[in-house]
DNA sequence: GTCTATAGATCGATAGAC
DNA sequence: GTCTATCGATCTATAGAC
């Protein structure tokens, strides 16, 4: 029998996918050794804490590529408009390529609800932000802009939900597509 | 030790209560049994299918509510935009008065997930549709009445989340609000 | 119709060989 | 660093007294 030797990020790789699957709650440590071809021993040598090591690990690795790939560019891309379709994009094709879940999302109801919040608060809290600071470059004012930014967040995630339930990714494609356009029509010059 | 007996109906009440705040599968029967002050064997007479059948009922009730508070008025309200501002301000409430927590949107995630998929999808498909249909009354055409009441049930959901993860119910006053607007706004005579 | 006691399965976590 | 074996706790569900 092969003993696969893999590093710590592969683990976090294969437990996002689990995560996403079946929950946190759900994805016991059977299935998340079964799914993963990762053996109790190993799963406790990378995440000593056990699941909540897990699910923490699975969760810093979710929010560092949203800091990469979404928050860092709505601050930096010159151009507002361009920022803000950028993001539209990223972010369908993000969730759309994983089981349409936002695990910072499904961590607002469950058991380890309390032990994550300042990390799901700070995620959100970001998100809105970074997008509202953008609008404000573009020269919306600074109410509307806060307004417009949290309910596209509120719209993208809530285009999570029905996916799922419809079962149907045209729902986030949608969603993705009209959101950009209200964003873009709030921008001086459109 | 007082022996109460109660109905169906009052147990309904009291787990829907134990899922809201605890989720579906962390609420095991221990908790449920603490929280409820139901015992053991009240709990299997009642269901005796178990946790499914407890996870039935609860979404029965909330689906009855759904017809009779929600789509049903957006069906049979004269004015179109009256029955719009009457479901954001019914919805508002309903949510921010039940710890604001959807259960056909937490049954979109987890285990049970495949057993109440068809539930789950007929609620919201019903939502969306009897909130098009409202629109349509009201001047709206075809394409942008379906993609405006999908977008409204997103942010509701959206907002659901966000209001969990940032812990303040004005997350969905404002949502509410907002939406309510957007919506009449699209309507004839606006 | 409600209770307690408990069966049987599965849980998260640990120990120790290799 | 990975494995297997296993612990004690907890889970859902059942049985049987009242």
């Amino acid at each position: 029998m092969a003993r696969t030797v893999l590093d710590r990020s592969d683990a976090v790789r294969a437990l996002a996918g689990v995560f996403r699957r079946r929950g946190f709650e759900s994805g016991s440590l059977s299935v998340i050794q079964q799914e993963t071809g990762i053996g109790r021993g190993s799963l406790y040598h990378f995440f000593p804490a056990g699941k909540t090591d897990m699910a923490r690990a699975v969760l810093d690795e979710v929010r560092r590529w949203f800091d990469e790939n979404v928050f860092e560019p709505l601050r930096t891309t010159e151009d507002p408009a361009e920022a803000v379709t950028a993001m539209a994009r990223v972010v369908d094709e993000y969730f759309t390529s994983r089981n349409r879940v936002c695990l910072f999302a499904a961590m607002t109801l469950g058991d380890e609800q309390d032990a994550f919040a300042e990390d799901v608060r700070r995620y959100f809290a970001d998100w809105i932000d970074a997008l509202a600071a953008t609008l404000r470059r573009g020269g919306v004012t600074e109410p509307a802009a806060a307004d417009l930014a949290l309910d596209a967040v509120a719209t993208i995630q809530g285009a999570l939900i029905l996916a799922r339930a419809l079962d149907d990714d045209a729902v986030c494609h949608g969603v993705a597509q009209r959101t950009n356009a209200r964003l873009r029509s709030a921008l001086t010059g459109h």
